[in-house]
DNA sequence: CAAAATGCTTGGAGGACTACAACTATCGGA
DNA sequence: TCCGATAGTTGTAGTCCTCCAAGCATTTTG
């Protein structure tokens, strides 16, 4: 990085390193309290993603895989778990005998709208913030890019 | 939860839940890609914890222990393998023949120094805000209470 | 229709943790 | 000085992934 010639910049470079600095901490701390409160579920961090990802709509093994990137073998795994659970199920796929497709059980359905209750809850502390503040947080987060512009793997259509 | 009266409080509360909504989704997205980072550099997700501990100041195994809120024995597996990597090393401590210092080698810092750049590295989207509001961001954001209130367990003086 | 591709599962292997029990060396207080 | 407390290690075991290779059923393609 080029080292500016403008003090403001300098300044204000400064402040934005110091002020993500602290967002990321505090987002580290807080990630900690979420695993601890789906450890109490009886959940593990994968767990809960497998249930975020069917909860809105079942979805093939495949199109797991696909949006994981991971081998196939692994959301048989991971879906196997959830079962023996009683969480999540496997369904026929209406149009193709060979895919099943994996959807939260009423139990599931149940555990899941608790955590993701829970999980979206804002920390408690974040309302110690001005509702400036919050705003400015919020926009600078939701502008920001995803991924870094690194092109996403495509793999057909995904059902 | 209770429906506020207060109309700035309920202003307040939707910019929390808006703002922290915004977060979370963020760091979902991006976390993948830090361990991908992390993961180029030859290192676990727990690896990059162990040098950030470290980083600044060696620390006996068992402040360690006391911070991530493990056994002993995990600590010793950790720095284990930091220390088969020549990124770490453990030195006598000063005062206390049965307590090491774990602290960073020569190797470790270049790769710790390099590593927390790009982790700590603000999103392009916070440089457009103020410096003032960067400022105001980072005081609020650093005095936020973490871990939700719950009681820290104590551990004699850490060292 | 035969061949290639696709969806999923099974078996096997290995890595990354994580804790518990047992043990050594040392410290610290009565 | 003696004994309980503490720091750390080793050995063991178990969980949670994670991939690869192989195989079956089905779909798609030339």
């Amino acid at each position: 990085m080029v080292v500016p010639y403008d003090p403001d910049m300098a300044g204000k470079e400064r402040a934005a390193r110091e002020a993500w600095r602290a967002i990321f901490d505090f987002i580290v701390a807080t990630s900690a309290e979420r695993n601890a409160t789906l450890g109490r579920a009886g959940l593990t961090p994968n767990d809960a993603r497998t249930l975020a990802s069917i909860a809105p709509i079942p979805r093939s093994m495949r199109s797991l895989a696909d949006e994981w990137r991971c081998d196939a073998s692994t959301v048989t795994w991971m879906v196997d778990r959830l079962e023996a659970r009683g969480l999540a199920e496997r369904r026929p796929h209406p149009s193709d005998r060979r895919s099943r497709l994996v959807a939260l059980t009423p139990a599931g359905h149940k555990l899941w709208s608790r955590i993701e209750r829970a999980a979206y809850q804002p920390p408690r502390g974040l309302l110690a913030l001005s509702e400036a503040d919050l705003r400015a947080l919020r926009g600078a987060v939701m502008n920001l890019p995803r991924g870094s512009g690194r092109k996403v793997l495509e793999r057909r259509k995904v059902r």
